[in-house]
This record gives structure tokens, sequence and C-alpha cells, in this order.
DNA sequence: CTTGACCTTGGATACAACTCCAAGGTTTAT
DNA sequence: ATAAACCTTGGAGTTGTATCCAAGGTCAAG
């Protein structure tokens, strides 16, 4: 038997999330004191734990709500339920990677056309992309000839002098 | 010349997209009509369409009121500044990737596991995951010997039929 | 009997990026 | 002159997941 913040300690949520999780019918205490003090069971900190295992694979509340109906009357669901929305959310996840794994092929290919020193932005590859279409960047090298003298002077060279956080 | 509308439709965004930019400071229009009427210029497409491009390699809009404040006074900016807002993201793009791909790790473990069939879940090794440590996932087979003679019921076989739907 | 740590409730706030609405004014076409 | 299509404003709603707050009740120690 666990008192709120007792249960919150025990599995390192906040006393707050234990009644969100309440209030939007996740996780419910068996039963209260005299004084209205929710008391948790063991039953109830595993059921905390399987919300909490199931956050930790990926799952929303709204996805954990239905694994939760489904896990107290398990009998009456078939595997292929569960496997279902195991799948949709990988699905799900991976359109997400997709995403993000084209957002940073495009940030790289921004961060290495810049070199990345002190020189005025005035002619910077980042900004010059971002002006005109993303597809084509250019490197500052080439980019711009306004000043032929500084011809190499925009590229690669002091980069080198500020990146010393790249791991 | 466009009217909000206008310029909407050309840039494929809402008009209320348009004004929720203005709102954030992210795009006013150069000019207002004698009516009220919001005018937008060629310059102003130009950084609406500034905007949609940093938006489409991951920018946030507090991100993007950044690179339009270096757009607009390049020369007191470094390419080290912009740099560092494109490394900065992609970081940031990659922390998510990784955290996604450990999502997509679990899920797949938990698909694999699972036959998928139309059994009863009551033994499903999804939820068994999920009940306890998330860490030792074992497949039905061998998750239960509760009824020796379904040995191999539960596995494999009958996710055959349901599957068609995998490309 | 007071202090401090705990608990209660309802409601507000936060983030991101819109999206929608109502009530009304303007423009354009017929 | 009137209907359709456009525009204005301020403000509310959405999704997801909490986090925080204020005002007050409860409990155990000293």
């Amino acid at each position: 038997m666990y008192r709120i913040g007792e249960l919150a300690q025990l599995c390192e949520v906040k006393t707050d999330t234990l009644r969100f999780y309440e209030k939007h019918g996740l996780l419910s205490p068996s039963s209260r004191t005299d004084s209205g003090y929710r008391i948790y069971t063991e039953n109830d900190a595993e059921r905390l734990r399987f919300i909490l295992r199931a956050k930790a694979v990926g799952f929303t509340l709204a996805e954990i709500t239905e694994l939760l109906s489904i896990e107290l009357d398990k009998s009456n669901w078939a595997c292929a339920d569960v496997k279902g929305l195991v799948d949709d959310k990988l699905a799900n996840v991976e359109a997400k990677i997709a995403e993000l794994n084209h957002f940073q092929l495009s940030l790289q290919r921004l961060s290495q056309a810049c070199c990345g020193g002190p020189e005025s932005a005035e002619h910077c590859s980042i900004l010059e992309a971002l002006e005109s279409s993303t597809d084509n960047i250019r490197c500052e090298n080439h980019s711009h000839t306004h000043d032929d003298v500084q011809f190499t002077k925009n590229c690669q060279n002091k980069a080198v002098s500020k990146n010393s956080k790249e791991k």
C-alpha cells in the first residue's frame, strides 16, 4: 500500500503525473483513506510500471489506454489485436524516422556547404540556400566571386579553429 | 502585390497561417489598403519562401525567427553563427532519431515475439513483455508451457494468413 | 499545540503550430 | 443592388504530456 508520494518516488514520476494519469483513466488508486488520501496497491504499482514500460517503447497515453483495456480482458482479444497495435506504432515511428532522416540529410548538406568561420555571413551558403531552392547548395568557395582575392578565404580553413566541440 | 489569399494560394499555405506568422513576428505585409487589407510584396513572398524552406529542413518557427534576424542583417553576423544554428539543429534532430531508433528496435522485438494470430491474447508475448521487464522478450512458443499439447499453436503459423498487408 | 511534510481539489500554464469561428466590413461580378 | 467571394479582428480550440499553483485539510514528531 502506497500513498501517492510513495508510489511516485518508487516509480520515479511526480505525484502530479499520477493524478494526471488518474484524470485520464490510466491509473486509479484502489482505495482512499477516510480523509481522502489515495491508496495504491502493489497491483496499481504494477499497472503503473506497465504504463511506463509502454511509454518507454514509444506508445502515447492514448495508445496505452488501448493496451490496458486489452491487458485487463486478455481472453477477449487476439494476439493479432495486440500485434496490430505494435505494428501500427512501428509504422508510425518509422514514418517519423524517415522525416527526421530527411531533415538530417538536408541539415548535413547545409552544414557542409558553410565554412563556419568568423567571416561575414553576407555570402553564407546556408543563407543562400534558404533564399532560393533548397536543392542546389553550393560551397562558399565558388558561390560568389565578389572578391577574387579571397577565393579560398571562406571555406574549410577557418572552420578548424572553432570546432573543437565536434565529437 | 498580393492580397493575403493570393499569397496563401501562391505558397500553398492558409491565410490563417500567414496571420499567425504575422502575429508571431515572422512575416508582416509591407502595407495595407485603405480598407485595411494586407498587401504583400514580392519581397514578402520571398521572405515567406525562406520561412517555408527553413521549415522544410526541420527548423521550428522560433529558430526561423533567429535565422531571419540574421538574414536581415547579414553583415553583422558570421558564418559561424549561421552554421552554429544548423549544427545545433542537426544535433537536435539526431538525438530525436536516436530516440526513435530505440523505439523502433523495441517495437520490432515486440512484434517479432508475437504470432499475431487469432489466438487469445492470454499468453501474448507482447503483453507479457510489458508486464515485466521490457528487456527479456521471449517468443510465445516457449514462454508458457501451460498447455503442452498446443506447443506450436501460438507462433508463426497463423501469422501468415493475416499479414497480407506487409509490404 | 505548533511545525513541517504530506495530502486534497480545481484550474491555470506551458510548448508548437496552427486551425477555426463569429460578427462584421469590402470588392467584384452580374 | 445584391450575392459571392474576399477581407478584418479577437479569441477559442486542438493535440499531448504534463507541470505548477493556491487555498486548504491531515498527520506525526517534539
